[in-house]
RNA sequence: GCUGGUGUGGUGGAAUCGGCAGACACCCAGGACUUAAAAUCCUGUGCGGGCAUUAACCCGCGUGCGGGUUCAAGUCCCGCCACCAGCACCA
């Protein structure tokens, strides 16, 4: 009877659903396993191949620790807010939750016909009001904590649509990905989060985890610390000082001049009445030029005279005060001391604008140089003395220490730690978001919704469309906006939303305890759920999901709100799925594969299987359609096996079987933990190679075969299974064991060599030492007539492997 | 520019520690079964040569390129090249 693929899924796959298979007990006495995938954002183009990818290799995951006697959480839910839907809404006239209703629909549908092993009594949709209450509760108690704060920072702002974008939404030139028209940068004050005060607790917390070094070192580098000094410069004609930020205050002799970001609040009262029209111009034409056109490469470096002069701490030099752009608002202090003799900027910086440069850092024993380019390597320290203060001859690192310990003396300055990390603009002027709690009082004041307020859902609106200044579609709904609150104060509530990665920052915990009217979940369930054990993801968001929910984790632990300081205990990162052409599958390209399509011609397990052979999860694979029927052919073959039942026999068949089931048992298992599908799939096929070659085969040997194998093709397993006698059932049949002793060779193959060069291969026992497999080598006659009689110079040989014979001469 | 990753047969990819390169598949070729085809099964399959007769056998070369260390290098070291990804004036 040959095996009928869509009988098989739908009928397993109603069989686990009245079972209650993938059903998590919260109170099992079973060790627990969390297993998580990214949650999809259910778009209206269905599941692409890249998520039956990521959710193949997370459902693997979850049945072999089924298989394996854990209680495993192995959610899904949507992640439900966002411009895509909102956008469709504005395009289709419908409802943006109404849409969303229809993409969740499809998308279950789909995720169902694949047979994924969740526990769909708990899925969570971060849209749902009786979801985004708790959204907005934990975003309360982040704001209490002083976490969020409202600041005027710049928003992408397109002129052809009119619209604010989303910085998703611009791409890395600025542009606007709906029109392809340049975005600028418009002022707006907006709520933040203060994700830098947890900059060290972020960067600290890394070492803990189970990540891939690329990964925390993605992290690391975002967040960028850095160690160095605050300087003070006093100012030569007027009051204050400038601040400035600076990792090498060793070069303090240097310093030629000093440079403002345009932003910079001194350069208005500083600047000399000559100059203010030029710096004002330069000013101007900055503000209105986004990050991503400042940051423009290659670009001669601009900038202005303010006119006023600093005075350097370490000298009483005078230096002359400039306006750059170069020089960032958001980080450090927003003012730098310029050393062009050993910084690059600064020295392109001066050689454009004629400004002096001073060699301070020597490298070991050169001539003094006039200096072609910054050297900002080591060296020995020059010119750099003056009253007190004698660097002269130290070393970088002596005379960092020196510098540091004589501004901290004199009060000119102090050590300090800087992050490149900024803080998170955490508001969008969209309507398809979570409503802040949050209301302004007619003096001004804010106020927080009770907690008995929420969820304060969305109102209706007439149009989703953002207004011509900038607000959200919100904004100019007075009937809304206006309110009394409980007091009987008049309120006007913000009409920001959240961003769309809010509900994302903790839907994780959420799972743990989704019904929860309560409390977002407890921490007793908590404690039962631990980290996510293994969370499957790309790295497209390493530095933005995966940082968020870190921030939130940790400030929620600090809060006694959360169990763990730590959200993720590991990171599985799956590779791209390419077109079969081996480029990015596209809709211009015109390559990409339907997984919708291929359910119905080939069944969910043949997709899944050809995915997973295809290559190493991590690795971008091209889509295979041969590899599809290769993998049915497989499927056939193993189908035969359990077709002849006139060759089974009781136990586990002859020897030559026992021996090839408990290796593959062996390294399949371990192949599975390390998540190497494609060699463990490649393990099965050997040991089906060899149960083919049998003539009576053990049971055992079919129940072993079929487990390990159900991870991979459940469905298929699951017959397989029912025609051993089972039940049904595999699910949570216990993963086969091995025996060590017949997992070792008796007999093995040795290359010899001479001179490293193979000249044939011989038979002996395994399990030989070194020693005796040298001698036995020797004795062989092939080896007695080469070496004719004359000692080898040297003999290395490598037990169970290979003797290596060095002859003298040539 | 900086950082990280990758580079292995005609193709996808294997190869814990430096120890028989190419597991497992795909493709292709030949054969069996068949009236025939499909399906299935079997055999072969890195390149070049000894060897224009098959088989067995033998020799040389071979993991992006060029050097090096070592008895032995896909694996370690130095210098390049190509592609991919992330960051991109962070003082």
């Amino acid at each position: 009877m040959a095996y009928d693929f869509t009988a098989a899924e739908k009928k397993w796959q109603e069989h686990w659903e009245r079972s209650g298979a993938f059903r998590t007990e919260d109170g099992s006495a079973r060790p627990k396993f969390y297993c998580l995938a990214q949650f999809p954002y259910p778009s209206g183009a269905g599941l692409h191949m890249g998520h039956v990818e990521i959710y193949t290799y997370a459902d693997i995951i979850a049945r072999f620790k089924l298989h394996q006697g854990f209680e495993v959480l192995h959610p899904m839910g949507f992640d439900a807010f966002g411009l895509p839907t909102e956008n469709h809404a504005i395009k289709e006239g419908l409802h943006p939750a109404i849409i969303t209703e229809r993409n969740c629909a499809n998308f279950r549908r789909q995720l169902k016909d694949m047979g994924f092993s969740y526990d769909w009594s708990r899925e969570v949709t971060t849209s749902d009001p009786a979801y985004y209450r708790w959204t907005q509760w934990i975003w309360k108690r982040l704001y209490e904590k002083g976490l969020a704060y409202k600041a005027e920072v710049p928003v992408n702002w397109c002129d052809t649509c009119r619209i604010v974008a989303a910085n998703e939404e611009v791409d890395a030139e600025g542009l606007h990905e709906r029109c392809g028209k340049p975005t600028r940068a418009r002022r707006r004050s907006q709520w933040m989060f203060r994700i830098t005060a947890y900059a060290e607790q972020l960067l600290k917390g890394l070492e803990e985890l189970d990540w891939p070094e690329s990964s925390k070192k993605a992290q690391r580098d975002w967040i960028g610390r850095s160690e160095g000094a605050t300087v003070f410069f006093g100012l030569a004609e007027h009051e204050g000082r400038i601040e400035v930020y600076t990792t090498r205050p060793d070069t303090l002799f240097g310093a030629t001049y000093m440079v403002l970001a345009p932003e910079h609040p001194l350069v208005g009262r500083i600047t000399v009445p000559g100059e203010r029209a030029a710096v004002k111009a330069y000013v101007e034409r900055a503000a209105g030029r986004s990050e991503f056109e400042r940051g423009e490469l290659n670009k001669e470096k601009t900038g202005v005279a303010t006119g006023a002069y600093a005075i350097n701490p370490v000298n009483g030099e005078r230096i002359p005060v400039w306006v750059a752009d170069y020089v960032l608002m958001s980080y450090g202090t927003g003012a730098i001391m310029a050393v062009p003799a050993h910084d690059e900027r600064d020295f392109e910086f001066a050689r454009v604008h004629k400004l002096p440069v001073i060699e301070v850092v020597r490298p070991e024993g050169a001539a003094p140089s006039t200096l072609e380019q910054a050297h900002t390597g080591e060296g020995v320290m020059v010119n750099s003395r003056h009253g007190d203060l004698d660097l002269d001859g130290l070393r970088q690192r002596e005379a960092v220490a020196k510098t540091i310990a004589w501004l901290e003396a004199k009060g000119l300055g102090q050590r300090k730690v800087n992050y490149r990390l900024r803080d998170w603009v955490f508001a969008r002027q969209r309507y398809w978001g979570e409503p802040f709690p949050i209301y302004y009082l007619e003096n001004g004041a804010a106020a927080l919704l009770d907690d008995g307020d929420l969820p304060l859902e969305l109102p209706e609106v007439e149009s989703y469309q953002p207004t011509d200044n900038g607000e959200s579609p919100l904004a100019p709904l007075e009937n809304w906006i206006r309110f009394k609150d409980r007091q009987g104060r008049t309120g006007r509530r913000e009409s920001d939303t959240m961003p769309n990665w809010a509900g994302s920052c903790w839907y994780y915990l959420r799972f743990m305890d989704p019904h929860n009217s309560r409390e977002f979940a407890t921490l007793e369930r908590q404690r039962r759920w631990g980290r996510v054990d293994v969370y499957v993801g790309g790295t497209e968001h390493l530095n933005l999901h995966d940082l968020y929910s870190r921030f939130w984790q940790r400030a929620l632990f600090d809060l006694g709100l959360v169990a763990e300081p730590e959200p993720f205990q590991k990171l599985l990162h799956q590779g791209m799925m390419l077109g079969p052409d081996g480029s990015k599958m596209s809709k211009s390209a015109g390559n990409v594969v339907n997984p919708d399509q291929i359910l119905v011609d080939h069944g969910t397990d043949v997709l899944r299987l050809n995915l997973c052979f295809m290559g190493p999860v991590e690795a971008n694979k091209p889509w295979s359609e041969e590899g599809l029927f290769a993998m049915r052919r497989f499927i056939g073959r193993v189908e035969r096996l359990y077709a002849e039942h006139e060759a089974w026999e009781e136990g586990e068949g002859e020897l030559a079987a026992r021996i090839a089931l408990h290796r593959t048992v062996k390294a399949v298992t371990a192949d599975m933990e390390r998540y190497r599908f494609n060699t463990a799939i490649a393990r099965l096929m050997e040991l089906l190679n060899e149960l083919q070659r049998q003539v009576r085969r053990g049971r055992k040997a079919l129940e072993a075969f079929a487990v390990m194998l159900s991870p991979f093709a459940p469905h298929f397993a699951e017959e397989m299974w029912e025609r051993l006698g089972h039940g049904g059932g595999i699910t949570r049949a216990p993963y086969p064991g091995f025996d060590e002793s017949l997992c070792a060779e008796e007999e093995v193959e040795i290359a010899v060599q001479f001179n490293g060069k193979i000249r044939l291969r011989a038979k002996v026992p395994g399990g030989l030492g070194a020693a005796e497999l040298q001698a036995r080598m020797l004795e062989l006659p092939e080896v007695r007539e080469k070496l004719a009689g004359k000692p080898p110079l040297k003999v290395i040989a490598v037990p169970g492997r290979l003797v290596n014979i060095i002859l003298g001469g040539g």
